[in-house]
DNA sequence: CATGAATGAGCGTTCATTCAT
DNA sequence: GATGAATGAACGCTCATTCAT
């Protein structure tokens, strides 16, 4: 029954994502993602609370497997600069990897209203985190330097990484995502170290 | 007569700002725009296409503003690494300055369909063209790594900006923005230099 | 449940009927034709493209039970004269009977756009297209003129009888339509007449 | 002044004229006959009470020469035979030559409310009087029969040759309407005539 | 649990008309 | 008389959500 429950769950998640993708938040009928998922439009409404909450989900869902990507990856390093090579690496291969995720997250998710917007920090939150404990352990470990704002760095990592990622998704992914790699770890390195 | 008409352009304009920033895009009804700006709901447009045609107009308009000030502030500056910080302080202190302003481009604007998108990135291009052009400057002067990639570096710059912005807006405003200038800037300069 | 699908949507013809009859077309709100049909403005949507379908719809469902009486009548005269004669006593009759229907058939309809002219022409078509038959079997049978030109001929008779309805109807019905019947057929069959 | 004021006036109606024949009524915005005509909005209503107005008075002007055309051809004319083979004549080949105005009264003008039809029919007084009046001629001069209903007869002959003006206009003027004159009056003189 | 027919609030936009200049 | 900027009422249609079956 529960298993029965979660596999329409994730159905109406994936169909929510492919029609996301497809025309926009404000373009996506309720009903389309409910003919694409294969169920009635009421049946939604079963599994989510309204649309707003079906978009949120999405996030929450992806973005949760993202975080465990990265906490998988970074389980046995412990040098904080290949720690943000393997977030950088990570954050542009898996939406380089899958374009429908990431439109949602970097287009459609941002339409959304400042209770939304609150919502959405929560989601990302593990990952913010995830960022500070890497920079906090640099520093620690001698390898950044002392005088970094941590919360403000984080946010200058994310943001820069989030820009690159949504401009090569609006040009239309004519260049690879991935080989911006070096160069933007390479930048934050210099940024974030000791003794440069 | 121009001049009126001017003026009335700029009162909806203005009104447009304000109740944007309120409501958000897509809760902002047109008659709601034209009763704060004190005229008839037909006579918006007159001046305006359509109500998205408002939102880019704003973003034009206070865009305009913002670049001239960026291009009269860099005028005389010839170091890249001053450069890059007026860049930083006027683009914390005026959004900080015009919270409305604030609200509208880092949240309603994002609000929008990929048309809408193309057409802002046209608004937006005149400030990436700076941001570019100072770099390159920086690079030629020696001021900063011949190795940089321009175009990845200016996404980057603004990114992180640009994220530093949206996330003190989000927060409440609960602090300073312009006292994020100078470590902002170091952890740019930092990345940027060339004998680091 | 097909059968309360079909009643929902004769349910709101028949409003839509009368109050097209009542305010005219372009004077109808759709929420006016729901009211009257006791269901939601949207369920008119659930049944009609949109309002200008409703009109098309109704001429059709109402044309079509029309010319079903005529042909039903017909069934059983071969003689040309006596087809005419009936032709013309259901034409009159029906439309005296049922003053609404006369109405959006004889105004509201003609409120229309090219493009519904030409949507009307098809519905149309079987009235033609019996009318066309009988002066042909009138031809041949040698009651009729041999030099009679069938297309001009029926849009003669057709525009005639549609001119005294409609005159009958802008003029208030003060007077009795059937009654016209007789003296409408000796003027068309002396025009049709072989051995005149 | 007068014959200024009468200038813009027909200025006004000629514009009114190809704007409705190219748009239809509904379609045709006061501002666009303006611009047409070369006057200001604002000017149209010094002319005109409303737009309505000026579809009404189209109809009167053109039908008023229209009516004087058939006075003047018909002056000499006492036989009652000739008359509607002249009438015919004149209603068939003035449309046919005058395609704009053939669409506005034949298509446009009828789409128009319960009040503007019993407008119209003011106007068309002249023309059914002139019907009339033949009618009563042929009768009394004993060439047509002496049982005709007068009233329904004219009917019958406008009715008629109004549905053969339209036809011809909805195909498309792909045929030559002034070549129908002869059939169509062999069909009414047979219909009218007393020693069939 | 699932359905999908029904709901009805909500809104961008048009355009005939007015009136200050 | 002439202008044309300004007005604001009016409405077709969409679609997220509900609920009887």
């Amino acid at each position: 029954m529960t298993s029965r429950k979660k596999e329409k769950y994730h159905q109406i998640l994936e169909a929510a994502i492919t029609v996301f993708a497809e025309n926009g938040y404000h373009k996506s009928q309720v009903s389309k993602i409910a003919k694409e998922a294969g169920v009635a439009d009421g049946t939604i409404y079963l599994y989510f609370k309204n649309k707003e909450d079906i978009l949120i989900s999405l996030f929450r869902e992806k973005l949760g497997e993202l975080v465990e990507k990265f906490q998988t990856s970074l389980e046995h390093i412990t040098n904080a600069e290949d720690a943000i090579r393997t977030i950088c690496r990570i954050h542009y291969t898996e939406l380089e990897a899958d374009v429908d995720l990431a439109y949602v997250t970097q287009i459609e998710l941002r339409q959304s209203n400042m209770e939304m917007r609150v919502a959405i920090g929560q989601v990302v939150k593990p990952y913010i985190q995830l960022l500070e404990s890497v920079i906090n352990q640099g520093i620690e470990s001698g390898l950044f330097r002392a005088d970094l704002d941590t919360k403000l760095t984080r946010l200058l990592l994310f943001g820069a990484m989030d820009e690159v990622v949504t401009t090569w998704l609006i040009s239309g992914q004519k260049y690879s995502l991935s080989e911006q790699v070096d160069k933007t770890v390479e930048f934050f390195l210099k940024g974030l170290q000791a003794h440069s």
